[in-house]
DNA sequence: AAATCACGCAACCGCAGTGAT
DNA sequence: TATCACTGCGGTTGCGTGATT
């Protein structure tokens, strides 16, 4: 039981010498078996602390800075279907995490979108109509449009096929990729990647005869 | 300049699922 | 089969910081 018995663990923000230890620590011992590693690297955190920060920030695939026009697209679209599933619709947008998604749909696109007020505010001419149309008619943040026919394996198969699908797309395209721009470039296998109007096109395409 | 407010984000908590023994 | 350790997830909390009064 963590937490219980003689053992104390620190809480609040990580300090900068406990990063080091934990990045030190996964670069020898590699990630996983947490609550172990907490206390090899004599770390006063709790495994679960330990994962967390590993996973949510110290982890080079994490990526950092304002979400794209590109993000908030897919992330209202994937929510749309998916409802709160944050892990899910973290696994479809390269770099961001869970609790980056969440963090980001709860202070800014929910307010965006006015779901909390049951109003919504979508203006975005990038939204496909049918999209657009039934998100508005549902306003629970925990509502999706999952047809009744349908299960969700399903709907997650018809995702992984569009991303699938992107993947084949871009694999035959050069990059276009600029530093300091995210949009109008191309996924790759490296960390580089973008969300071109294909894969866009081939989620509006895939969900629309989902649904249909 | 100090106090208060509001916002954004990192981190915590509780629970469920999974695999090893 | 039961138990335990561990991982992963979603909801929630609370701290830090910038804006406002």
């Amino acid at each position: 039981m963590e937490g219980a018995g003689s053992r104390e663990y620190r809480k609040g923000l990580w300090t900068v010498e406990e990063d080091r230890i934990l990045m030190d620590y996964v670069k020898v011992h590699g990630k996983g078996k947490w609550n172990r590693a907490a206390k090899v690297a004599g770390l006063k955190r709790g495994g679960k602390s330990c994962r967390l920060r590993w996973m949510n920030y110290l982890s080079p695939s994490v990526k950092r800075g304002a979400f794209s026009e590109e993000e908030d697209d897919l992330i209202i679209r994937l929510h749309k279907l998916l409802g709160n599933r944050w892990s899910l619709i973290a696994g479809r947008i390269p770099g961001r995490t869970d609790n980056q998604v969440k963090n980001h749909w709860n202070t800014h696109l929910s307010i965006k979108l006015g779901v909390k007020k049951g109003k919504s505010k979508i203006s975005s001419s990038k939204f496909s109509k049918k999209i657009e149309a039934s998100f508005n008619t549902k306003l629970s943040s925990n509502e999706r449009l999952i047809p009744s026919n349908k299960t969700e394996t399903e709907l997650q198969n018809v995702i992984e096929d569009s991303h699938e699908k992107e993947i084949e797309i871009t694999s035959t395209h050069e990059p276009i990729l600029t530093s300091d721009c995210y949009e109008n470039f191309w996924l790759f296998n490296d960390d580089s990647y973008l969300f071109t109007p294909s894969l866009m096109e081939l989620l509006d395409e895939s969900l629309e005869s989902f649904m249909a």
